[in-house]
DNA sequence: AAATTTAAACCATCTAGTCGGTATAGACGT
DNA sequence: ACGTCTATACCGACTAGATGGTTTAAATTT
């Protein structure tokens, strides 16, 4: 029953979604998602009663399965190895294969997105998108911690900022990867930054097999 | 004569940048930007036939700077060493210095801007965007080769993607920063590239000195 | 005299958001 | 087996204001 209005809730935030991630939040106009939806005026709100209101489904959406990449592929890469560094060096391989099979730019990343239309939203939102963010550092930062008390780095690091530096390389690839058009990005700043770990924890050598 | 016409111009684009920067391109009324830049209609006009030049002028400035700064620290890394790894910490390094002094997180970087909203700007705004960057991979991906070839690197890696990843680490810690209202990422995320070359190079210990 | 700016009216179009109405279908009492 | 009720879901005309952009005529620089 509550079935067929989950159903135009999702065709909703799936044609705000992308529509959003082509021209950006504010360009994107209530009518051009009807049109994209092929619903009319007063059911999108009867689902949203605000287009900001929208704008933060979207986020807890995108949120909700970012959080669950990361633990999806950290659970993973805890599966094929005991030594953390390895582990780290497996989850960003996880994203790399993926990013391998790209023919065309990754569409981006919903948060850079709104970061720079950030005076349109609601606080709600933007603690949204922070939380996302801090979840990565921290679970990323714990690994990092691990895997300097077995081997000291070859430079000493904060752990903090070297775990944001994931989510910095994401989001900064995402960008050269649309801007330059060119759908191999990602993946080769994903592998600089495995080859920064490498180095740091004397795993130079080391294969790094995916369970695919 | 063309004094007075010049200084409008620039109060346009100075205001339209900032208010671009806080809540993107499309939500930025020409209204608003008369208002901030204190002036009128008939003038906007006059300097700009329409919105769109307007964001073309500025996507042009702005490269015309990126690439000033790009030139300026590079020549002082060149003046301070002949290792051309070690201009790059250098080069580097003065960024760093920089963002260090920011309390407040950077207003981040307009071609980042423009690029979530990609669909509204013409092709030849974008293509000044790619020309800058494609002249950051260019520069420093040539510094690397030369320092690939002094010093072989401890893991062999493509001098483009290499060089693009300064640019990665710019526009990623921005987004973070941004996103978590924290001023210090910058900073953080290039010393981590720094520490990267630094181990590519083996150069753990060395000393990078600035002028300043 | 030319370049620059003001002021204000004007326009067509687009904007987010409102509102009264309708279709459906299951629940409920009878 | 009946009509009634109610909640969900959706429609589409409508509004009030904002938007980018134009025009015109006059003033002010340089």
């Amino acid at each position: 029953m509550a079935r067929k209005g989950e159903m135009t809730r999702k065709s909703i935030m799936d044609t705000a979604e992308t529509l959003i991630m082509e021209q950006g939040y504010s360009a994107t106009s209530i009518d051009q998602i009807l049109a994209g939806a092929g619903i009319t005026k007063g059911s999108f709100f009867y689902h949203f009663p605000t287009k900001t209101d929208l704008a933060h489904a979207l986020a807890e959406r995108y949120a909700r399965r970012d959080i669950r990449q990361l633990t999806d592929k950290m659970a993973a890469a805890e599966a094929l190895s005991d030594d953390p560094a390895r582990q780290l060096l497996v989850f960003l391989e996880q994203f790399a294969e993926i990013a391998d099979q790209w023919t065309v730019p990754y569409p981006g990343c919903l948060f850079a997105s709104f970061c720079y239309e950030a005076g349109l939203f609601e606080e709600r939102t933007m603690a949204v998108m922070r939380e996302s963010i801090l979840t990565w550092r921290d679970r990323i930062a714990d690994k990092l911690r691990e895997a300097s008390a077995r081997t000291p780095p070859r430079l000493a690091f904060d752990a903090d900022s070297l775990a944001d530096a994931v989510t910095v390389v994401f989001e900064g690839a995402f960008i050269l990867s649309r801007t330059l058009d060119d759908a191999g990005i990602v993946a080769q700043q994903l592998r600089h930054l495995q080859a920064y770990l490498r180095l740091q924890f004397g795993l130079e050598q080391a294969e790094v097999r995916t369970a695919a």
